[in-house]
DNA sequence: TCCTTATGTACAA
DNA sequence: TGTACCTAAGGAC
């Protein structure tokens, strides 16, 4: 479930991992740098949008992005045996970590982190983080909200669900151009962004629906989806918007699904 | 057992 | 715009 929430909250589960740390790679693929870490202390963790960073000792850092398929596990030692797609298994003495299926998975330096961060826009869930750099390009911008809110130089740690989910909040059709967005708008927008992305954190799946708009305030069943959370219209097409009931939209955007209310969103 | 799908990104043409 | 990469779950056979 890897959207900028997912890898906060792993940052500080992973952060609870204590005195020195066994690191290994069972599949293999990580096995020399996991060799070079083995028995090191991780004296820090920290993430920025969607990219996780593992600190070990003064200036290693273990750079990791799940990309849409990587997991991570947690569980108590004694640790069974790892499968053979473990890429990463870290162990202290209570508790294992075993990392699966990353995109990135690379022990790096802080030239390279800085590389990284560099390259990344605003993130909500950080508070070095300034709302007005985004504005910046999206107000000069006539690609669509929707894309530039998936575009990770833009605004880092908003996937496909906070995506589609946020336009719907604030009413906006995700095909309006960046430059047509208002200043009040994007206040908005990055406000609730901020809001929903810690919620995120703390329960960690990604909640969106007002309680006034609740299964239970409006008589209707709750959800049936498997993605972990109560929204609006994400994987939502053809039921009905749980606000006016008009049939909920999808269309393929950059090889990715959009989903929006085509009444409650406005061009 | 095979096919589809998924909360992502990078690179080629 | 298409394709490659990484994994696992669910559904169709």
């Amino acid at each position: 479930m890897p959207e900028g929430h997912t890898i906060h909250r792993l940052a500080l589960d992973y952060g609870r991992l204590a005195g020195p740390v066994r690191a290994s790679s069972p599949q293999g693929k990580f096995s020399d740098s996991a060799s070079l870490i083995d028995g090191a202390h991780l004296t820090r963790t920290e993430a920025h949008g969607k990219h996780l960073f593992l600190g070990f000792r003064d200036s290693d850092w273990v750079h990791i992005h799940l990309g849409l398929f990587g997991k991570v596990g947690f569980g108590a030692v004694p640790a069974p045996p790892a499968t053979d797609t473990v890429r990463l298994r870290l162990a202290d003495a209570t508790s294992y970590v075993d990392l699966r299926g990353p995109t990135t998975c690379a022990l790096i330096g802080e030239a390279e982190k800085a590389a990284v961060h560099a390259r990344l826009g605003p993130d909500p869930l950080r508070a070095d983080a300034d709302p007005a750099v985004a504005y910046r390009r999206i107000s000069r911008s006539r690609s669509t909200v929707a894309a530039l809110l998936m575009d990770q130089k833009v605004i880092a740690g908003v996937g496909n669900v906070y995506r589609a989910e946020v336009l719907f909040r604030h009413g906006i059709d995700p095909y309006r151009a960046g430059k047509d967005i208002t200043p009040a708008e994007w206040d908005a927008v990055w406000g609730d962004l901020v809001a929903l992305m810690h919620e995120g954190v703390r329960n960690n799946r990604i909640d969106t629906v007002r309680p006034e708009h609740t299964p239970e305030a409006m008589g209707r069943p709750p959800r049936v989806d498997d993605h972990g959370g109560e929204v609006y219209v994400y994987r939502r097409a053809t039921l009905p918007c749980h606000v006016c009931g008009t049939e909920i939209r999808t269309a393929g955007l950059a090889a990715r699904n959009l989903f929006w209310c085509p009444r409650c969103q406005k061009r």
